[in-house]
DNA sequence: TGCCATCATTTGAGTCATTCAAAATAACGG
DNA sequence: CCGTTATTTTGAATGACTCAAATGATGGCA
């Protein structure tokens, strides 16, 4: 299924293989942009017993060995991809926090040096896409005309 | 000191003139991207009996109104700034949080505009430098330094 | 100039995502 | 197969922020 075997990946990251690791990454490959609880709730599917804190034990972990990338996104919870090594960004459902991937944008490059840097030593541009997804627009339309026209 | 009066934008957003609102806008005005708790530190300083809860609702409803936008970098917590209406973007310090404004950024057009919407409706592209300020670099070089060969 | 409806502030409790810490358990090199 | 060390579990704690009810102040209007 994934040309790359999550033992692999822990190996190769130097961290033991042990069956929630797996189980994290596998649900990360089937639900890219997932949150902590979204994976834990995934997971415990197969596995009830296994813990909210190991979840968030093991995203720790795959991302501090660059295995994983955490997106943070304003005031939603915390959203994980295994998609890394690549410099893409990210469109974010102002709403419900919905996330996709934008793969390539145009002036992206010169977009890495502020004219003046104050002083920073910029490691990383990041750009966030807001708006609303496809479902909420559809949710905010029924809402607009929904509403009377006086309050 | 200010070009414009904080009463003098207060009235003009629709909102009530009272003293913890231009407290709070004139201490924005002196200090731009401070937490909640730094402004509230800061006004303290002149009203001790001022609470907290006052400050989040004095920032919610200046964000609220367009007198302040609000920044919420990753896992830092929400700073608030006066500076609003231009798109203008910042540069975060990944250690201790401090931001910096970016004035200008060359090809910030073009990135308006990400190939392939994924029936999102965008509303804005956001650009976040991140890396370390002047003072967290100076610490983590000193703590590199002190680090001893083994471990 | 004073009244009062409405908007603000205060107080105190509650939420959520996330982290901390100690004890129990499991991986894997030898 | 064993022991060391990493990992998981359990349970509690944190920080930033929100909610809600009661009190207080603002400013339009008479």
């Amino acid at each position: 299924m994934s040309p790359v075997l999550a033992p692999d990946l822990l190996r190769g990251a130097g961290l033991r293989v042990t069956e929630p690791r797996v189980a994290v990454i596998e649900a990360l490959d089937g639900m890219p942009h997932a949150a902590a609880d979204a994976v834990h709730a995934k997971v415990a599917a197969h596995r009830p017993d296994l813990s909210i804190q190991t979840v968030y034990n093991v995203l720790r972990d795959l991302t501090g060995r660059g295995l994983a990338r955490c997106i943070e996104p304003g005031d939603h919870p915390a959203r994980y991809e295994l998609r890394v090594g690549d410099n893409h960004h990210h469109m974010v459902c102002s709403t419900c926090g919905t996330i996709a991937d934008v793969d390539c944008v145009v002036g992206q490059a010169p977009c890495l040096s502020p004219d003046d840097d104050h002083g920073f030593a910029v490691a990383v541009a990041e750009i966030t896409f807001w708006g609303l997804c496809r479902d909420c627009q559809a949710v905010a339309v029924k809402a607009a005309a929904a509403v009377p026209i006086h309050d």
